[in-house]
DNA sequence: CAGTATTAGTTTGTACGCAAACTAATCTAC
DNA sequence: GTAGATTAGTTTGCGTACAAACTAATACTG
């Protein structure tokens, strides 16, 4: 009988995906975290500025639907993000269970500063935007995994 | 001057590594959910069982290092797999400050339930090994350098 | 059109994840 | 040997994540 290790063990933590994913994602977010606390953004309040900038005005269930959120978790993010004065929060008049975020002036004017950031990541990551590219791609197939394998 | 579109825009969420990471991060946990809930574990309590299988006896320090958690997390979490009867703690005799902790027999038994899960996770994910294995190749490379980012 | 079902958000409870303050034990220097 | 620094863990506070219960508005159906 073969001895059991790190190559063959199928529980060694070296070799689980999901902890590497998870690992990586933190690291990563923790690179963002002395860039944000300028702008007093958490990473999360970061990705929903990023989808406001690009889809401005949204609904809560729109912004969960893009950031693979719940509204259980945007809606005090929102909160958050309105007591800083970077977006408004109010009911649709069309249909007063929808709420219509938008981005006050200082909230858009917030997008010059955090166009500097990607490029810093990058730069301090330092890996080839080759092998980030391919990173991203890899990633979009697991997600896309992930989301059919939820039955 | 050219239009920003989403694929010339730095800010664009789809180009976004770190937003990716976070997605497929949190996608692949949910899939472990369903199967780590017979067990009473989460995700996060799943991997230091990976590591105390592996390594047992660690210290706080020891598992944080291989979780690459701090002890502010793992503390009330061991405290838990503890409350649940899967590990032991108590202070070693020859440093009073650090904790020794060790599987209990319980504890190890649950090794046996805890092989099905990989096998099963790669079945939903429906994946190429190939591929997950290039993923895993590819994250290793994302932590090391965003652990050597740190200043 | 009344009654029910569905939908959008909010709230509550539990468990991370991380920073910062704290406690207790050990080490280091003198 | 004792004062001061270092180290290991715990605790507290805040912000996600996610499930589940709840509220209010709209849609559907007989």
């Amino acid at each position: 009988m073969k001895p059991v290790t790190e190559a063959t063990d199928l529980l060694a933590l070296d070799r689980q995906v999901c902890f590497a994913l998870s690992v990586a994602s933190r690291g990563v977010i923790a690179l963002y975290r002395p860039l944000l606390r300028p702008l007093g953004l958490t990473h999360p309040q970061y990705l929903a500025m990023l989808a406001l900038w690009q889809h401005e005005p949204l609904s809560v269930k729109e912004l969960g639907e893009l950031l693979q959120l719940d509204a259980g978790t945007l809606s005090p993010l929102l909160k958050r993000l309105q007591a800083l004065g970077y977006i408004h929060r109010e009911r649709s008049s069309l249909d007063e269970r929808a709420l219509a975020v938008t981005l006050t002036p200082e909230g858009r004017r917030l997008r010059a500063e955090a166009e500097k950031i990607p490029p810093a990541i990058v730069a301090r990551l330092g890996m080839d935007l080759d092998e980030l590219q391919d990173l991203h791609q890899v990633l979009t197939r697991v997600i896309a995994a992930a989301r059919n394998a939820q039955p």
